[in-house]
Order: structure tokens, then sequence, then C-alpha cells
DNA sequence: TCTGGGGTCCTAGGACCC
DNA sequence: TCTGGGGTCCTAGGACCC
């Protein structure tokens, strides 16, 4: 804890869905759900209109769906623009100081003391905080943030929670317990379900009831290292640095499926579908790894991993998928998989292959189907229906820019607007209109 | 038509080594 | 010579976060 309020944290409001109703002006003002659109869907995001329904992260899109009235917009989502957005934040961080450490596409820490001769005080810092949410606002389209400062990142992060959305909050130095001690513990970060269920069969649900335990108590409830963290943050003690670079420790792919899978030759070639984008994500930041783990979830629900650590690290998908489909073999499907995923982690800069080309062993594909690693070679066969999404960015060469609303029966409904338009009309098309393509996101900025 | 996908960190037991 | 003991690596699972 720090004698000035001079850690920042910023959690952009509803992101996703902000984005949305950016992007697609007929959306503003309602409700809107981002998330997985299919069976097995789940919401990432709901505006606040779509959470006065009920409508929450993490709830199934099903259940959202009975939620939520007809014309709510229900979304998959469009990464690479949220992306861009975040960039731009992020940018505007780092204009106040170099430690900002990105926690997720939506949520940053910045370290106000690294910055260039910031004037700390609690009114300097809550005027560089509303000078803050202005440029984002501006610089993102009117995408709006939380932003908290405090003296450490617990009541930073705490404050900018305590007035969603678009809020400001600034906890004094000295004014911490205050703050904290009426807040449920689970608003402490690592106070989950388990814990907090563990946690209120001993009396505990105020900071204040935790930081009247003993550190024995503590530990004896919550194990050794979250047993001392948790003493440690119901007293506000917290000297977690800003760490702008994080390292990576693993890379992975996992996918559910729409129904769950038992054949071990469809499973397979989904495993080398994978390895092949994990293989190539960590072939395109140079890294490489040694141990391969494969994820399973069964039809119910019961979920385990099988590993393997290689004697080299490697980035090779042909690899990663011989070692992945061995595992899959020995841990068996019967019974079917709603899951499967492959992940590689213990992970090191360089291949052992890259330094040491003469090493470089042939392709060691035992159990993988041939070439199946391999990228396909022409445009993929997509049920005409398949190729559209609702969300999606798309372009029809006469009606112009617009958004994927939904799709059936041979049929598509794009809205025609954009950005910086008006709210657009509708129109159905053929869903193998050859005039409709897909498009990149939109420019929010005229001009 | 219950329950995503990408991660991190911790714990615990067994193997193995000194 | 029943019974040591610490450190590291590997594997599996669980809790948690956004």
């Amino acid at each position: 804890m720090r004698r000035e309020a001079s850690i920042l944290h910023l959690d952009l409001d509803a992101f996703f869905a902000a984005v949305e109703q950016r992007d697609k002006p007929s959306l503003r003002g309602r409700p809107v759900v981002v998330g997985g659109v299919g069976g097995r869907g789940v919401v990432a995001t709901a505006s606040y209109e779509a959470r006065a329904y009920g409508a929450r992260s993490a709830m199934s899109t099903a259940e959202a769906r009975r939620r939520c009235p007809s014309g709510t917009a229900f979304l998959g989502g469009r990464f690479a623009a949220y992306r861009r957005t975040s960039d731009v934040v992020m940018e505007l961080l780092r204009e106040l100081s170099p430690l900002v450490e990105p926690v997720s596409i939506d949520e940053a820490y910045v370290d106000l003391a690294a910055g260039p001769g910031h004037d700390l005080s609690v009114s300097g810092v809550t005027e560089l905080g509303r000078r803050l949410k202005e440029r984002i606002a501006a610089a993102t389209g009117g995408v709006t943030g939380s932003v908290g400062i405090g003296s450490s990142k617990l009541m930073a992060k705490i404050a900018s929670d305590l007035d969603k959305p678009d809020g400001l909050v600034v906890v004094p130095p000295g004014g911490e317990l205050e703050v904290l001690h009426p807040l449920p513990v689970t608003r402490l970060g690592g106070v989950g379900p388990a814990t907090a269920e563990r946690l209120r069969q001993v009396g505990v649900s105020t900071v204040a009831d935790l930081a009247a335990k003993s550190l024995p108590d503590l530990v004896a409830l919550a194990g050794r290292a979250h047993g001392a963290g948790l003493y440690a943050l119901a007293r506000a003690e917290d000297d977690r640095a800003v760490v702008p670079d994080r390292e990576v420790k693993s890379v992975s792919h996992e996918e559910t499926f729409e129904r769950d899978l038992t054949d071990l030759a469809v499973l397979g070639r989904e495993i080398d579908s994978m390895a092949t984008r994990v293989g190539n994500r960590l072939r395109s930041s140079a890294y490489s790894g040694r141990t391969v783990t494969v994820k399973l979830r069964r039809y119910d629900f019961t979920t385990i991993t099988r590993s393997q650590t290689l004697p080299q690290p490697t980035d090779d998908p042909r690899l990663i998928a011989a070692t992945a489909r061995r595992l899959l073999t020995e841990a068996g499907t019967s019974g079917g998989l709603r899951l499967l995923g492959v992940g590689v982690s213990g992970l090191s800069l360089y291949a052992q292959g890259d330094l040491f080309a003469d090493d470089e062993e042939p392709a060691e594909d035992a159990g993988a189907a041939p070439d199946a690693a391999e990228p396909a070679a022409g445009q993929p066969e997509l049920p005409v229906e398949k190729r559209w999404w609702p969300g999606q960015d798309v372009r029809h060469q006469e009606l112009g820019s617009g958004w994927v609303w939904g799709r059936g029966l041979g049929r598509v409904t794009v809205r025609f607007e954009g950005p910086t338009t008006p709210p657009g009309p509708v129109r159905t098309l053929a869903a193998d209109d050859p005039l409709l393509e897909p498009a990149d996101p939109p420019s929010w900025t005229p001009g």
C-alpha cells in the first residue's frame, strides 16, 4: 500500500456490447447480448439494457433469450473490432505512464507514479481520471470506461467497480479500510463461489468479518498461499507491482461441439485442426513448448486433462497433434465428448530445432492423418447458411455495407448501416447471393 | 436448448536425486 | 538397519479471472 493514490484501474463498460452499439446505430439504447449464438453458447457481455432484463455474463445464451424481449440482438463476437478499439485505449493509457498492465482486452492497471510528473494528490488524480475518461470516449467513438484510483491494485480495482458504468472513484490514502470493510468478501479478487461458501460457513460475509479471522484459520480454510493472501487483502495490505509485460505461460485452443462426439476419427481431425492453430500461434510469437495437454469434457460435464512432457520444446503442429491423439486415445471417448482442447505449456523462446537445424527430426506423425495439419488448399466448402453469423460485417456490391441480423431457410437478413450513418434499412437476401461478401470491421472515425 | 474460451496460480502425490 | 529429508520435475485437478 502506497502513501499516494497512484495506481489506476480502468474497466471498459460492457465492452463488447458497447463496440457493437457504436458500430450498429440501430442497436443504440437497445438490449444487446454478445457471445456464443449456438445451442451451447454462453453470454460474454450483455449491454446495460439487456442486464435490465436479467441477462448476465456466463449465463447460457438460451437462458438470456428466455429473459430478454424479442428485438434483443444476439450477436457472435467481432474480436478484430474489439482488439482495435482496445489497442486505442491501451495507447492512451501508455501516455500516462510506461507501466501499463493489460489484464484483459477491456481492463488494465496503470502505475501513475512511474509517469511523467503527475500531481498525485487526490484532487490531482481525480482530474487526471476525468480527462482520461473524456479522451477514451472521444478516441473510441463513445465507448465509456470506469476508473478507480487508489494506493494499491486492490483499491484501484475495488474503486473502479464502485460506480459503474462510466464511473470515477478515488479512494484517498488512509481511507482504504473504510471503503473495504463493508463490502461483501466476494468483491475481493480470488474469492469465487467455492471460497465464498467456505467463508460463509464460518460466518464471514463482509471484508470486516474476514479481517476478524486469524491467519491460521484462513490458511486452514483456503490453503497456505490463498489464506495468507486473504488475510492481507482484508487489511488492505497489497504491494503487488504493476507489471507491463507478463510472460505467456501456455497456448491452447478448445471447442465445445454442437453435439457430443464419440468417433475417434472425427475427434482426431478436430485435434489436428486445433494443433495447427496452437502451433501457428506458437510459431508466430517465436515460442515453443514441451508439455502437450489434451482436455476432455464428457457428456456429463466431467472434465479431465491428460498431458505429456516431450524431451524437446516444439511448435510443430504434427508433433503436437500426434501427442494429443495418443493422449486422447488413452483417455477414451466413451459416452461422448462435448468438449475437446489441445494446449502447449512449458514455453521457451526458441525451438531446439531452430537452433540446431541438423537435429530436426523427420515428421513424427505416427498417429496423425497425412496432411491433416496442412492448411486447406482452397476456400473451405461451408454450407451456405454457415457462412453468415449474427453481427458479422458484410458488404453488398449494390446495397453497400452492413451487418448480419439473422439467417436461416436459405436466406440472410442484413441491416445496411455503419458507425457513422443513421440507423439503416433491413433487407432479406438469398444466403448464396453472389453480391454479398464478408467484410472487415468498419471504421468509426469519420473521414 | 443448462453450463464458452482463453488463461493463471496453487496443491498434492510420486519419481528421482543428492 | 522399520523409520531421513529437502529440492525439482511431472502429472492431475481445482479455483479463479475476464
